[in-house]
DNA sequence: CCACAAAAAGAATGATGATTCTTCTTGGGG
DNA sequence: CCCCAAGAAGAATCATCATTCTTTTTGTGG
Protein backbone atom coordinates (compact mmCIF):
# COMPACT_ATOMS: atom_id res chain seq x y z
CA UNK A 1 0.00 0.00 0.00
CA UNK A 2 1.96 2.70 -1.22
CA UNK A 3 0.97 5.98 0.04
CA UNK A 4 -2.54 6.35 -0.11
CA UNK A 5 -4.24 8.47 -3.10
CA UNK A 6 -4.51 11.66 -1.72
CA UNK A 7 -8.08 11.56 -1.84
CA UNK A 8 -8.51 8.68 0.53
CA UNK A 9 -6.00 10.01 2.49
CA UNK A 10 -8.02 13.40 2.77
CA UNK A 11 -10.89 11.59 3.92
CA UNK A 12 -9.54 9.42 6.81
CA UNK A 13 -8.35 13.11 7.75
CA UNK A 14 -12.03 14.38 7.64
CA UNK A 15 -13.20 11.35 8.99
CA UNK A 16 -10.82 12.16 12.30
CA UNK A 17 -11.91 15.29 12.74
CA UNK A 18 -15.38 15.28 12.30
CA UNK A 19 -15.43 12.00 15.56
CA UNK A 20 -13.10 14.70 16.93
CA UNK A 21 -15.61 17.58 16.24
CA UNK A 22 -18.31 15.13 17.90
CA UNK A 23 -16.40 14.04 21.00
CA UNK A 24 -15.76 17.62 21.79
CA UNK A 25 -19.11 18.97 21.95
CA UNK A 26 -19.85 15.96 24.07
CA UNK A 27 -17.28 16.74 26.55
CA UNK A 28 -15.11 19.12 25.60
CA UNK A 29 -11.76 19.73 24.39
CA UNK A 30 -9.65 18.54 26.98
CA UNK A 31 -11.93 15.95 28.47
CA UNK A 32 -11.94 14.27 25.20
CA UNK A 33 -9.43 11.40 25.50
CA UNK A 34 -7.99 9.86 22.32
CA UNK A 35 -9.54 6.96 23.05
CA UNK A 36 -12.73 8.41 23.01
CA UNK A 37 -12.08 9.36 19.16
CA UNK A 38 -11.04 6.16 18.22
CA UNK A 39 -14.39 4.66 19.74
CA UNK A 40 -16.40 7.32 17.75
CA UNK A 41 -14.06 7.14 14.80
CA UNK A 42 -13.65 3.69 14.38
CA UNK A 43 -9.61 4.22 13.86
CA UNK A 44 -7.29 3.03 16.12
CA UNK A 45 -4.45 5.49 18.16
CA UNK A 46 -1.98 4.85 16.29
CA UNK A 47 -3.82 5.28 12.72
CA UNK A 48 -4.99 8.72 13.89
CA UNK A 49 -1.00 9.70 15.06
CA UNK A 50 -0.52 8.49 11.22
CA UNK A 51 -2.94 12.01 10.14
CA UNK A 52 -2.31 14.11 13.03
CA UNK A 53 0.71 14.79 14.44
CA UNK A 54 -0.67 14.90 18.10
CA UNK A 55 -3.57 15.89 19.82
CA UNK A 56 -2.87 19.62 19.11
CA UNK A 57 -2.93 19.80 15.93
CA UNK A 58 -6.18 17.80 15.99
CA UNK A 59 -8.12 20.53 18.00
CA UNK A 60 -6.76 22.96 15.47
CA UNK A 61 -8.56 21.14 12.76
CA UNK A 62 -11.28 20.86 14.57
CA UNK A 63 -11.00 24.48 15.53
CA UNK A 64 -11.04 25.32 11.63
CA UNK A 65 -13.51 23.42 10.71
CA UNK A 66 -16.20 24.77 12.96
CA UNK A 67 -15.11 28.11 12.13
CA UNK A 68 -15.46 27.90 8.79
CA UNK A 69 -18.60 26.93 8.27
CA UNK A 70 -20.52 30.14 7.06
CA UNK A 71 -18.01 32.20 5.32
CA UNK A 72 -18.74 31.05 1.79
CA UNK A 73 -22.74 32.26 1.94
CA UNK A 74 -22.07 35.20 3.30
CA UNK A 75 -20.13 35.68 0.63
CA UNK A 76 -22.84 35.17 -1.99
CA UNK A 77 -25.03 37.15 -0.39
CA UNK A 78 -22.85 40.52 -1.45
CA UNK A 79 -22.84 39.46 -5.18
CA UNK A 80 -26.25 39.00 -5.05
CA UNK A 81 -29.10 42.02 -6.67
CA UNK A 82 -30.66 42.65 -3.53
CA UNK A 83 -28.20 41.93 -0.85
CA UNK A 84 -29.88 41.12 2.86
CA UNK A 85 -29.62 44.21 5.53
CA UNK A 86 -28.14 44.08 8.47
CA UNK A 87 -31.66 42.36 10.36
CA UNK A 88 -31.91 39.86 7.55
CA UNK A 89 -28.11 39.02 7.43
CA UNK A 90 -28.06 38.32 11.40
CA UNK A 91 -31.42 35.95 10.94
CA UNK A 92 -29.91 34.08 8.45
CA UNK A 93 -26.69 33.77 10.27
CA UNK A 94 -28.42 32.46 13.47
CA UNK A 95 -30.71 30.12 11.44
CA UNK A 96 -27.48 28.80 10.14
CA UNK A 97 -26.05 27.98 13.61
CA UNK A 98 -25.59 24.51 14.82
CA UNK A 99 -26.05 23.91 18.32
CA UNK A 100 -23.10 21.21 18.62
CA UNK A 101 -20.81 22.82 16.06
CA UNK A 102 -21.55 26.25 18.24
CA UNK A 103 -20.71 24.00 21.81
CA UNK A 104 -17.23 23.49 19.73
CA UNK A 105 -16.64 27.01 18.96
CA UNK A 106 -17.26 28.13 22.37
CA UNK A 107 -14.70 26.21 23.64
CA UNK A 108 -12.69 27.10 20.80
CA UNK A 109 -12.81 31.07 22.13
CA UNK A 110 -11.77 29.72 25.62
CA UNK A 111 -8.46 27.47 24.23
CA UNK A 112 -7.62 30.47 22.07
CA UNK A 113 -7.02 33.16 25.50
CA UNK A 114 -4.30 30.50 26.33
CA UNK A 115 -3.37 28.66 23.20
CA UNK A 116 -1.12 31.11 20.56
CA UNK A 117 -2.04 28.96 17.66
CA UNK A 118 -5.61 28.13 18.46
CA UNK A 119 -5.83 31.93 18.82
CA UNK A 120 -3.73 32.95 15.38
CA UNK A 121 -7.21 30.57 13.77
CA UNK A 122 -9.82 32.26 15.95
CA UNK A 123 -8.85 35.86 14.83
CA UNK A 124 -8.16 34.84 11.46
CA UNK A 125 -11.63 33.44 11.07
CA UNK A 126 -13.37 36.11 12.82
CA UNK A 127 -11.57 38.64 11.08
CA UNK A 128 -12.57 37.27 6.99
CA UNK A 129 -15.66 36.69 8.42
CA UNK A 130 -16.36 40.36 9.60
CA UNK A 131 -14.48 41.15 6.34
CA UNK A 132 -17.63 39.41 4.30
CA UNK A 133 -20.27 40.93 6.94
CA UNK A 134 -18.89 44.27 5.92
CA UNK A 135 -18.71 43.44 1.87
CA UNK A 136 -22.35 42.37 2.30
CA UNK A 137 -23.50 45.39 3.80
CA UNK A 138 -21.72 48.04 1.95
CA UNK A 139 -23.11 46.50 -1.16
CA UNK A 140 -27.19 46.34 0.86
CA UNK A 141 -26.23 50.21 1.19
CA UNK A 142 -25.12 50.66 -2.20
CA UNK A 143 -27.46 48.61 -3.87
CA UNK A 144 -30.65 48.81 -1.70
CA UNK A 145 -30.62 51.77 0.18
CA UNK A 146 -28.71 53.88 -2.50
CA UNK A 147 -25.71 55.30 -0.35
CA UNK A 148 -22.68 56.70 -1.93
CA UNK A 149 -20.03 53.71 -2.01
CA UNK A 150 -17.51 55.41 -0.12
CA UNK A 151 -19.08 56.77 2.60
CA UNK A 152 -21.38 53.31 2.26
CA UNK A 153 -17.94 51.26 3.12
CA UNK A 154 -17.36 53.23 6.37
CA UNK A 155 -20.72 53.07 7.54
CA UNK A 156 -20.73 49.33 6.71
CA UNK A 157 -18.13 48.99 8.96
CA UNK A 158 -19.71 49.71 12.32
CA UNK A 159 -22.83 47.90 11.20
CA UNK A 160 -20.82 44.63 10.42
CA UNK A 161 -19.25 45.00 14.03
CA UNK A 162 -22.66 44.98 15.52
CA UNK A 163 -23.73 41.78 13.34
CA UNK A 164 -20.77 39.87 14.02
CA UNK A 165 -20.99 40.89 18.19
CA UNK A 166 -24.75 40.01 18.14
CA UNK A 167 -24.37 36.77 15.98
CA UNK A 168 -21.16 36.03 18.42
CA UNK A 169 -23.43 36.28 21.45
CA UNK A 170 -26.35 34.19 19.99
CA UNK A 171 -23.66 31.13 19.25
CA UNK A 172 -22.87 31.39 22.86
CA UNK A 173 -26.66 31.02 23.48
CA UNK A 174 -27.36 28.43 21.38
CA UNK A 175 -23.93 26.33 22.91
CA UNK A 176 -25.40 27.19 26.42
CA UNK A 177 -29.09 26.07 25.76
CA UNK A 178 -27.76 23.12 23.83
CA UNK A 179 -25.81 22.11 26.70
CA UNK A 180 -28.35 22.07 28.85
CA UNK A 181 -30.66 19.64 26.69
CA UNK A 182 -27.86 16.87 25.85
CA UNK A 183 -27.38 15.92 29.52
CA UNK A 184 -23.15 15.07 29.20
CA UNK A 185 -22.04 11.90 29.24
CA UNK B 1 -5.96 25.86 66.60
CA UNK B 2 -9.30 24.69 66.93
CA UNK B 3 -11.31 26.00 64.08
CA UNK B 4 -10.49 28.81 62.40
CA UNK B 5 -12.02 32.25 63.52
CA UNK B 6 -14.47 32.50 59.90
CA UNK B 7 -12.80 36.10 58.84
CA UNK B 8 -9.74 34.14 59.15
CA UNK B 9 -11.22 30.94 57.02
CA UNK B 10 -12.47 33.27 54.26
CA UNK B 11 -9.54 34.82 53.36
CA UNK B 12 -7.60 31.84 52.80
CA UNK B 13 -10.58 30.87 50.53
CA UNK B 14 -10.06 33.93 48.80
CA UNK B 15 -6.09 33.91 48.75
CA UNK B 16 -6.93 30.45 46.88
CA UNK B 17 -9.58 31.54 44.94
CA UNK B 18 -7.39 34.44 43.44
CA UNK B 19 -5.02 32.60 43.14
CA UNK B 20 -6.33 30.53 40.94
CA UNK B 21 -7.89 32.94 39.07
CA UNK B 22 -4.65 33.95 38.16
CA UNK B 23 -3.07 30.86 36.85
CA UNK B 24 -5.97 30.01 35.01
CA UNK B 25 -5.71 33.15 33.15
CA UNK B 26 -2.14 32.25 32.09
CA UNK B 27 -2.34 28.61 31.58
CA UNK B 28 -6.17 27.75 31.09
CA UNK B 29 -8.77 25.68 33.64
CA UNK B 30 -7.42 22.22 32.16
CA UNK B 31 -3.63 22.86 31.99
CA UNK B 32 -3.66 24.63 35.42
CA UNK B 33 -2.47 21.77 37.76
CA UNK B 34 -3.30 22.28 41.52
CA UNK B 35 0.83 22.61 42.25
CA UNK B 36 0.73 25.40 39.91
CA UNK B 37 -1.92 26.94 42.50
CA UNK B 38 0.09 26.46 45.14
CA UNK B 39 2.57 28.14 43.96
CA UNK B 40 1.06 30.96 42.95
CA UNK B 41 -1.03 30.96 46.01
CA UNK B 42 1.89 30.13 48.97
CA UNK B 43 -0.37 27.63 50.08
CA UNK B 44 0.56 23.77 49.91
CA UNK B 45 -1.76 20.99 48.23
CA UNK B 46 -2.93 19.58 51.65
CA UNK B 47 -4.26 23.40 52.45
CA UNK B 48 -6.21 23.60 49.14
CA UNK B 49 -7.85 20.78 49.89
CA UNK B 50 -8.94 22.28 53.45
CA UNK B 51 -10.68 24.62 51.92
CA UNK B 52 -11.88 23.29 48.81
CA UNK B 53 -13.93 20.05 48.24
CA UNK B 54 -11.48 19.16 44.71
CA UNK B 55 -10.07 21.15 41.74
CA UNK B 56 -13.81 21.19 40.21
CA UNK B 57 -15.35 23.62 43.47
CA UNK B 58 -12.17 25.78 42.76
CA UNK B 59 -13.41 26.32 39.10
CA UNK B 60 -16.65 26.94 40.09
CA UNK B 61 -15.27 29.73 42.47
CA UNK B 62 -13.52 31.30 40.40
CA UNK B 63 -16.51 31.14 37.71
CA UNK B 64 -18.82 32.88 40.20
CA UNK B 65 -15.59 35.43 41.38
CA UNK B 66 -15.18 36.08 37.34
CA UNK B 67 -18.18 36.51 36.53
CA UNK B 68 -20.19 38.56 39.18
CA UNK B 69 -17.70 41.31 39.13
CA UNK B 70 -19.67 44.01 37.41
CA UNK B 71 -23.15 43.37 39.10
CA UNK B 72 -23.75 45.50 41.82
CA UNK B 73 -22.35 48.45 39.59
CA UNK B 74 -25.55 48.71 37.54
CA UNK B 75 -27.36 48.12 40.41
CA UNK B 76 -26.57 52.01 41.04
CA UNK B 77 -27.02 53.08 37.69
CA UNK B 78 -30.18 52.65 37.88
CA UNK B 79 -31.06 54.47 40.60
CA UNK B 80 -29.67 57.24 39.51
CA UNK B 81 -31.33 61.02 38.53
CA UNK B 82 -30.07 60.64 35.34
CA UNK B 83 -29.18 57.01 34.59
CA UNK B 84 -26.72 56.11 31.57
CA UNK B 85 -28.60 55.28 28.23
CA UNK B 86 -27.65 52.18 26.13
CA UNK B 87 -24.15 53.62 24.38
CA UNK B 88 -22.94 55.10 27.77
CA UNK B 89 -23.70 51.75 29.78
CA UNK B 90 -21.92 50.01 27.21
CA UNK B 91 -19.04 52.28 27.46
CA UNK B 92 -18.62 51.89 30.87
CA UNK B 93 -18.99 48.06 30.95
CA UNK B 94 -16.18 47.63 28.44
CA UNK B 95 -14.02 50.30 30.37
CA UNK B 96 -14.14 48.15 33.29
CA UNK B 97 -13.15 44.87 31.53
CA UNK B 98 -10.32 43.68 33.51
CA UNK B 99 -8.06 41.46 30.33
CA UNK B 100 -7.08 38.38 33.16
CA UNK B 101 -10.50 38.04 34.21
CA UNK B 102 -11.61 38.61 30.70
CA UNK B 103 -9.81 34.93 29.44
CA UNK B 104 -11.14 33.04 32.41
CA UNK B 105 -14.37 34.71 31.67
CA UNK B 106 -14.07 33.20 28.13
CA UNK B 107 -12.85 29.77 29.50
CA UNK B 108 -15.58 29.48 31.78
CA UNK B 109 -18.22 30.17 28.67
CA UNK B 110 -16.23 27.18 26.96
CA UNK B 111 -16.39 24.74 30.21
CA UNK B 112 -19.70 25.78 30.56
CA UNK B 113 -20.81 23.94 27.26
CA UNK B 114 -19.58 20.27 29.12
CA UNK B 115 -20.09 20.58 32.82
CA UNK B 116 -23.99 21.21 34.14
CA UNK B 117 -22.78 22.62 37.17
CA UNK B 118 -20.40 25.62 35.65
CA UNK B 119 -23.07 25.82 33.08
CA UNK B 120 -25.97 26.79 35.97
CA UNK B 121 -23.81 29.62 37.18
CA UNK B 122 -23.05 30.71 34.32
CA UNK B 123 -26.71 31.17 33.07
CA UNK B 124 -27.44 32.28 36.52
CA UNK B 125 -24.54 34.93 36.35
CA UNK B 126 -25.80 36.33 32.63
CA UNK B 127 -29.59 36.23 33.69
CA UNK B 128 -28.56 38.45 36.66
CA UNK B 129 -26.51 40.88 34.93
CA UNK B 130 -29.38 41.20 32.03
CA UNK B 131 -31.74 41.85 34.44
CA UNK B 132 -29.59 44.96 35.74
CA UNK B 133 -29.28 46.34 32.27
CA UNK B 134 -33.24 45.78 31.79
CA UNK B 135 -33.68 47.64 35.11
CA UNK B 136 -31.13 50.72 33.92
CA UNK B 137 -32.74 51.06 30.64
CA UNK B 138 -35.85 51.24 31.70
CA UNK B 139 -35.10 53.78 34.61
CA UNK B 140 -33.30 55.61 31.76
CA UNK B 141 -36.74 55.56 29.33
CA UNK B 142 -38.36 56.74 32.00
CA UNK B 143 -36.73 59.27 33.87
CA UNK B 144 -34.30 60.65 30.42
CA UNK B 145 -36.41 59.93 27.73
CA UNK B 146 -39.76 60.38 29.15
CA UNK B 147 -41.01 56.88 28.44
CA UNK B 148 -44.73 55.51 29.91
CA UNK B 149 -43.34 53.02 32.25
CA UNK B 150 -44.96 50.08 31.09
CA UNK B 151 -43.83 50.40 27.71
CA UNK B 152 -40.68 51.57 28.36
CA UNK B 153 -39.67 48.24 30.26
CA UNK B 154 -40.60 46.55 27.04
CA UNK B 155 -38.90 48.77 24.56
CA UNK B 156 -35.50 47.90 27.33
CA UNK B 157 -35.70 44.19 26.96
CA UNK B 158 -34.66 44.77 23.80
CA UNK B 159 -32.00 47.46 24.25
CA UNK B 160 -30.43 45.38 27.43
CA UNK B 161 -30.39 42.02 24.85
CA UNK B 162 -28.13 44.36 22.75
CA UNK B 163 -26.39 46.05 25.47
CA UNK B 164 -25.28 42.08 26.60
CA UNK B 165 -24.24 41.02 23.56
CA UNK B 166 -21.94 43.63 22.42
CA UNK B 167 -20.71 43.59 25.86
CA UNK B 168 -19.53 39.99 25.72
CA UNK B 169 -18.31 40.11 22.38
CA UNK B 170 -16.01 42.83 23.69
CA UNK B 171 -15.53 40.32 26.54
CA UNK B 172 -14.26 37.68 24.08
CA UNK B 173 -12.04 40.68 21.91
CA UNK B 174 -10.39 41.56 24.99
CA UNK B 175 -9.59 37.83 26.46
CA UNK B 176 -8.35 37.78 22.68
CA UNK B 177 -6.49 40.55 22.22
CA UNK B 178 -5.04 40.53 25.89
CA UNK B 179 -3.74 36.57 25.16
CA UNK B 180 -1.98 37.98 22.50
CA UNK B 181 0.36 40.13 24.56
CA UNK B 182 0.85 38.45 27.69
CA UNK B 183 3.20 35.36 25.67
CA UNK B 184 1.78 32.28 27.52
CA UNK B 185 4.05 31.12 29.96
C1' DC C 1 -0.11 31.20 78.88
C1' DC C 2 -1.57 26.18 77.79
C1' DA C 3 -3.15 22.33 75.44
C1' DC C 4 -4.84 20.45 71.58
C1' DA C 5 -7.62 19.82 67.64
C1' DA C 6 -7.66 21.80 63.42
C1' DA C 7 -4.76 23.53 59.56
C1' DA C 8 -0.54 23.42 56.78
C1' DA C 9 3.03 20.96 54.59
C1' DG C 10 4.78 17.92 51.45
C1' DA C 11 5.68 13.22 50.18
C1' DA C 12 3.28 9.01 48.46
C1' DT C 13 -0.31 6.95 45.76
C1' DG C 14 -3.10 5.85 41.71
C1' DA C 15 -5.34 6.97 37.65
C1' DT C 16 -5.68 8.65 33.51
C1' DG C 17 -4.23 9.41 29.01
C1' DA C 18 -0.99 11.01 25.34
C1' DT C 19 2.38 9.10 22.57
C1' DT C 20 5.28 5.45 20.79
C1' DC C 21 6.50 0.78 19.24
C1' DT C 22 5.75 -3.66 17.18
C1' DT C 23 3.15 -6.39 14.58
C1' DC C 24 -0.45 -7.41 11.22
C1' DT C 25 -3.01 -5.84 6.81
C1' DT C 26 -3.93 -4.03 2.67
C1' DG C 27 -4.32 -0.71 -1.28
C1' DG C 28 -2.15 0.44 -5.56
C1' DG C 29 1.65 0.66 -8.88
C1' DG C 30 3.73 -2.34 -12.00
C1' DC D 1 -2.36 -10.65 -10.35
C1' DC D 2 1.57 -9.87 -7.04
C1' DC D 3 4.48 -7.46 -3.93
C1' DC D 4 5.76 -4.43 -0.29
C1' DA D 5 6.00 -0.09 1.77
C1' DA D 6 2.66 2.59 3.99
C1' DG D 7 -1.54 2.15 7.05
C1' DA D 8 -3.99 0.32 10.77
C1' DA D 9 -4.18 -1.87 15.12
C1' DG D 10 -3.56 -2.25 19.84
C1' DA D 11 -0.56 -3.16 23.56
C1' DA D 12 3.22 -1.07 26.28
C1' DT D 13 5.38 3.06 27.95
C1' DC D 14 5.98 7.21 30.42
C1' DA D 15 4.46 11.50 32.33
C1' DT D 16 1.48 14.21 34.47
C1' DC D 17 -1.59 15.31 37.90
C1' DA D 18 -5.49 15.06 41.34
C1' DT D 19 -6.17 13.39 45.63
C1' DT D 20 -4.91 11.26 50.05
C1' DC D 21 -2.03 10.33 54.07
C1' DT D 22 1.28 11.31 57.66
C1' DT D 23 3.70 14.48 60.11
C1' DT D 24 4.52 19.04 61.82
C1' DT D 25 2.94 23.53 63.14
C1' DT D 26 0.01 26.97 65.08
C1' DG D 27 -4.20 29.80 66.22
C1' DT D 28 -7.71 29.94 69.80
C1' DG D 29 -10.83 28.98 73.54
C1' DG D 30 -10.26 28.47 78.19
Amino acid sequence: MPRLTDARKELRRAQIAEAAVRCFGRNGLERTSIADITAESGLSAGSIYAHYLNKAHLVRAAAREVLAERDDVIGEYAADDAPPGPDELLARLVAAIDPAEARVGVQVWGEATTDPAIRDIVVDMTGRMRAMLHDCLTAWLVKVEHHEPVEARERAASLAHRVMALYQAELLYTALRSAAEEPAS
